[in-house]
Formats: structure tokens, sequence, C-alpha cells
DNA sequence: CTGGATCCGACATGATACTG
DNA sequence: CAGTATCATGTCGGATCCAG
């Protein structure tokens, strides 16, 4: 694997004295599992998997139609990151033509409730956000 | 700017029918506004900025040390990226030593929330996660 | 059909040096 | 102090070819 893989785990929080537990430093773990954890999550593929998994069970080539934008190896590497971190499913069927079908796993579907939150919140403000930029470039743009 | 810009805007959902607003579809929209917030939103030093500015003002170096971890370069970009979101706030004091403050918008703190219960479900399973990938580090090596 | 392995280009990020 | 500009580089992602 070229990609995506942890070298220096690291690992932390989880049995942590108690003191470097600070609100404001939840993230400053850098090498911290929250942080990898949530960048995978976060990711442009994982989270359109997740999305489409939910309450389904598809096959590679059902995946790879729906998401559409995503190449044969990114779509992959992605099903293979999210079914070593326990959140889908993989099964294959020993059948002539290979069959292997993805469903999320329990984990994976508490997630997916997360997720819709955050995607929830982007839907409600994007045009605040929209019209923030727009006001930031106009200002930009008269003062250049 | 050289990176994180926007360049074919192609609003969505905004403005959409409401037949392709699925679900399962809210995702799929890719050049729509969502899949870029949430790629800001869920980037790494913006993550940071907005947990450490929770409820604070605090000045460029202020910044720069709590986080430590990140170059001066970035968090300029960061912050830029943010403000120009409306989710940050720059306010520039003109004295003779600059002095710059940057604090949470409304906006920003609402968003602050919502990144907060992503950051607690990441806490909550990281352990079932670590769990998942040895597991299957361990399947994995095994049949190699 | 479902991927594994490679090659490679694009872009994000970090380090460094310079400025108001 | 608070950036901007430039250069170097590592990583990610896409395209391709090959295999079970």
């Amino acid at each position: 694997m070229e990609e995506g893989t942890l070298e220096s785990p690291s690992k932390c929080a989880v049995t942590m004295d108690g003191e470097d537990t600070d609100p404001f430093q939840w993230d400053t773990r850098e090498g911290c599992q929250v942080r990898q954890i949530l960048d995978r999550v976060a990711d442009k593929w994982s989270l359109l998997v997740i999305a489409l998994l939910d309450n389904r069970r598809l096959r590679f080539t059902e995946l790879r139609r729906e998401i559409d934008g995503v190449s044969q190896r990114m779509l992959t590497v992605t099903l293979r990151q999210l079914e070593r971190d326990g959140l889908v499913k993989r099964t294959v069927h020993p059948v002539v033509p290979p069959r292997v079908e993805y469903e999320l796993t329990p984990l994976g579907g508490t997630l997916h409730s997360t997720i819709r939150s955050l995607v929830a919140w982007t839907e409600a403000h994007q045009g605040e956000i929209a019209a923030a930029r727009e006001a930031y470039d106009e200002r930009v743009g008269a003062s250049a």
C-alpha cells in the first residue's frame, strides 16, 4: 500500500493520564488516532461510499457506477481502508464471475448519522458561506 | 492564491429542482459547495484553528504557538480561507508592532459545536477502530 | 468482474528568505 | 509581529496494464 497507511501509530489518548485531554488539546495530539481517523472519515470518497452504503449492499461495480467520478483505483483503496477500520464489511462470493458485496458494519452505521449532521450544517450554511466569499472577494478585488 | 480556490463554482443544490436532492445524492453533486465546504471544514489545520478559537481571541503568533506543528505559511493560508468563508473574523490594529487578532464569527461558532460531535464520535470509537485494524492486519499478514 | 501493481503528473505543504 | 514570495518535495490521485 502506498498511501493512507500509518507507519507510526504512536497511540495516544486511549491510555492517557488525563491531563492532556484538555478540551483544546484533542486535536493537538498529532500522532493521535483522532486526527488520523478524522482525516479518513472526512475523506472525499469515504464520505460518498458511506453515504451510498447506508442500509444497502452494493457490488464494486455498482458503487463505481453510482459514484461515477471515482477511479477504480481510489474506490479500491477507499474500500480497503474502510474495511480495515471496521466501518465496511466486504463479502466475497466464490463464484465464477467474482461477486463482491460491500455493506456498512454497525460501527459504520453510527458514523453515517454523525456525518449526516455535519453535512446538514454544511447544507444549511452554504448560502452564508457563499455570500461571505463573495463579499470577501469583492473587498480584495477592490483593494487590488 | 495557489490552492483551495474553487475555479468552477457551478453552484448546485441551492437552486435545485428538488429531484436530485435524494438522501443518497447530497454528496454525488461533485461541483457542489457541500463537497468543497466539507473538505475545508474537515481540513487538519482548519479544525485546529476553529477549536482553539472557540470563545477566544488570539493573535497570529499565539495561534502559531498553540498549534505548534503548523508552518507559518499554512496558518496564514488556513486563516485566510476561514476568513473568506466567514467563519473567522480578522481584526488588524494599526499600531507600530502589527497586532492582528482572530476570533470565530457566530457562524464559526455553530460550526464548532458540529465539529465537536464528529470528534466525539471519533474519540468514542477509536478503540473499536484500532481493534478492527489490528484484526485486519493480522488477517492480511497471515495470508501473506 | 474485481482488483493488484506501476508509472507519473498535479497539487498541497513545508522550509526558507524577504518585507512593511 | 505578521505576513508574502519562492523553491523544493512528498503525497495523492488517475491512467494503464496485468491477473485470478
